[in-house]
RNA sequence: GUCCCCGUAGCUCAAUUGGAUAGAGCGUCGGCCUCCGAAGCCGAAGGUUGUGGGUUCGAAUCUCGCCGGGGACGCCA
């Protein structure tokens, strides 16, 4: 698979349109697109349409001609043409088992089982802002989304061949840290003594108290404030004592981090940036960017007005000469231009924050730190709500903890898991019992998450996502468990077989499934530009269905039994190459499998 | 007041960014295990895509209005 097969069917229509219609015709990509049913073919061509209209033809009369110019001998069957003028491709079973038969053996020096698929000719190097908690607080839910998606774009990102830098933005500044640092004096005096050391078991906690401390405690109020200066004037004891708090706090969202398989995240805070921040608006005032308004440095850009005319500012330093997060912003960014040398800025950031990302966007555009080719992109995603439909919440109406929703998962799971044990005849043990809760109740709430669309709000649901049936990651493990045990059944390490065996597909439930697969490359293509984890999931669940009806026991064909010894050894390539499409897809989805469950 | 997002089957969600007869899962009804993992497969019923116009070969998708829900709008981040 060093290609994708759109590609071929892109480049063969290319040399036919420009064949029958002149080489001046501007061929458009997106006339190439999969077939919504199997029933017209595999793939449809459909801008005939668009040229009949531009050219004043018929537009089925266009299609003949096109058909005529066609090259495919050997790749597709006879074209038809259909409706108002669809061209329909039905691949050639023969290409389809070809293609398949150079999918490459897994090589265990890559960091990817990579398929056969070529990394990108043009490289980038990605900075995907993500996660990005407050330290003063636990991670909780309304960070989800931002950890899940991240590592998933960043995971698919890198598969395509970009380089990719996960930065952990967090919220390490301002006037809170000097309420949490006096409440750390006053009440554990004796941990300052080894402050790296420093152990606060509940962060959520410690800020309510710090809180109740400072409002009922006017003597400590005024501490706390004293606080608030000795860190912004870089007091070195005070510093200390912050740094400590930032390293336990990071340890609390690391524990978090590991379990949901995020390794390679970068801590840079916000206090990372705080030296820049007077350089930055200084630069932007000389730009000529910068005006005064009502006593505030403000970014007036183009398109930021309200249709009475009243422009909307974009506030970089505070009449106080305090800066704000859109002067640690702009900071960031140019630190990830500049010194990271990125390509492309991706911020995995909610939808409430568009307007700010919109017009930071344009400050960074208009500030000249990179030529227009600099990608920017808000991936915008929809809060995640209660059954209710409102703001996700515990039942008394308070956040509820990250940690602990990831715990409620993997109880969720154990109940499901050993309740299915005790109707089995083969017992795991309970540590296999244990690893596998883990594995399903954490993948459950990541795939749940990743199989919603972005922009979208949605529900969560305990029972949907621990569902067994349906796009959810307990079926998605299921069915490669059981393509795994196939293997074991039929007494064949998969990874064996030989690479030369061909891979013939005949049975319309082997064709589906082997097409299936070929479609795996064209959607990593799709997905690395879109940053879609949904349209993977989509697609992972298409795969293994296809994967179920070829197995199933009266409609599917044979495999572990089949004959003659050619047609086995094809069908259990074809096991194979399922499954390792359904690991690495599940990879870049951030989840990992069991050989077993 | 200005702007942004959402509204799709009883429920939870899709729809390859303007393509063909709007698809899945749950739930309901019905079929399939002496047969490779039934956590599976097959089928039925279920829709005026909130609503009314417009654009065009073609609209859930673009555009304008209305209805309903959510959110953002200068010194919090």
């Amino acid at each position: 698979m060093k290609f994708s097969v759109q590609k071929i069917i892109i480049d063969a229509l290319g040399k036919g349109v420009k064949a029958a219609l002149g080489s001046d015709v501007e061929f458009n990509h997106a006339w190439v697109q999969p077939c919504n049913d199997p029933k017209f073919g595999d793939y449809q061509f459909n801008g005939s349409l668009g040229l009949a209209k531009a050219q004043k033809a018929n537009p089925r009369a266009l299609a003949e001609k096109i058909v005529a110019a066609l090259e495919l001998d050997g790749i597709c069957q006879q074209p038809e043409i259909a409706g108002p003028g669809f061209i329909n491709l039905r691949l050639a079973n023969e290409f389809v088992g070809r293609c398949l038969q150079e999918i490459p053996a897994v090589d265990s020096a890559k960091k990817f089982d990579r398929l056969g698929i070529e990394p990108t000719e043009k490289p980038e190097k990605v900075a995907v802002d993500m996660s990005s908690p407050n330290l003063a607080k636990e991670m909780h839910v309304g960070h989800l989304r931002s950890t899940v998606i991240g590592e998933s774009v960043s995971r698919i990102l890198e598969f395509a061949g970009h380089e990719v830098e996960r930065v952990n933005h967090v919220g390490d500044w301002g006037t809170q840290f000097g309420m949490l640092l006096a409440h750390l004096r006053s009440t554990q005096p004796e941990a300052l003594a080894d402050i790296e050391n420093l152990q606060i078991g509940d962060l959520e906690q410690f800020y309510v108290e710090a809180k109740k401390h400072f409002d009922e405690d006017e003597e400590f109020a005024t501490l706390a404030r004293k606080t608030v200066v000795d860190l912004q004037g870089g007091d070195s004891e005070t510093l200390e004592i912050w740094k400590g708090f930032c390293k336990e706090s990071l340890r609390h969202c690391h524990a978090i981090y590991e379990a949901l398989g995020i390794t390679e995240i970068v801590d840079r805070g916000e206090s990372f940036y705080n030296e820049y921040l007077p350089k930055i608006v200084e630069e932007l005032t000389e730009k000529g960017m910068v005006e005064k308004s009502e006593g505030a440095d403000c970014i007036f850009l183009d398109g930021f007005v309200s249709r009475d005319g009243t422009r909307l500012p974009m506030m970089i330093r505070k009449s106080d000469g305090g800066f704000n997060y859109s002067t640690t912003d702009l900071a960031a960014a140019r630190y990830r231009i500049k010194e990271y040398g990125a390509h492309r800025l991706v911020y995995v950031v909610g939808a409430p924050q568009k307007h700010h990302f919109n017009m930071l966007f344009a400050a960074i555009r208009k500030s000249g730190w990179a030529d227009e080719s600099l990608k920017l992109e808000h991936l915008a995603f929809g809060s995640m709500l209660g059954a209710d439909g409102k703001p996700f919440k515990t039942r008394e109406g308070g956040t509820v903890k990250l940690k602990d929703l990831l715990a409620e998962a993997v109880a969720k799971a154990r109940l499901i898991i050993e309740k299915a044990e005790a109707e089995k005849e083969q017992q795991l043990s309970s540590d296999q019992i244990e690893e596998i809760a883990q594995t399903v109740g954490l993948s459950a709430v990541k795939y749940y998450d990743l199989s919603h669309s972005l922009n979208t709000d949605y529900k969560f649901d305990w029972d949907n996502m621990l569902a067994m049936e349906g796009n959810t990651a307990p079926y998605m493990l299921y069915a490669y468990a059981r393509i795994r045990s196939i293997g074991r059944k039929a007494g064949v390490d998969y990874a064996e077989l030989p690479a030369d065996a061909p891979i013939t597909v005949e049975h319309e439930l082997e064709v589906a499934l082997a097409k299936t697969i070929l479609r795996f490359p064209e959607l990593i293509d799709q997905i690395s530009r879109e940053l879609r984890p949904s349209a993977l999931t989509e697609y992972l669940f298409e795969l293994s269905k296809a994967f179920s009806r070829f197995y199933d026991r009266k409609r599917g064909v044979r495999v572990i039994d089949a004959e003659p010894e050619s047609v086995r050894l094809s069908r259990l390539r074809l096991c194979d190459i399922t499954s390792r499409v359904l690991r690495t897809g599940l990879y870049l989805l951030g989840i990992e499998t069991l050989e077993q469950m």
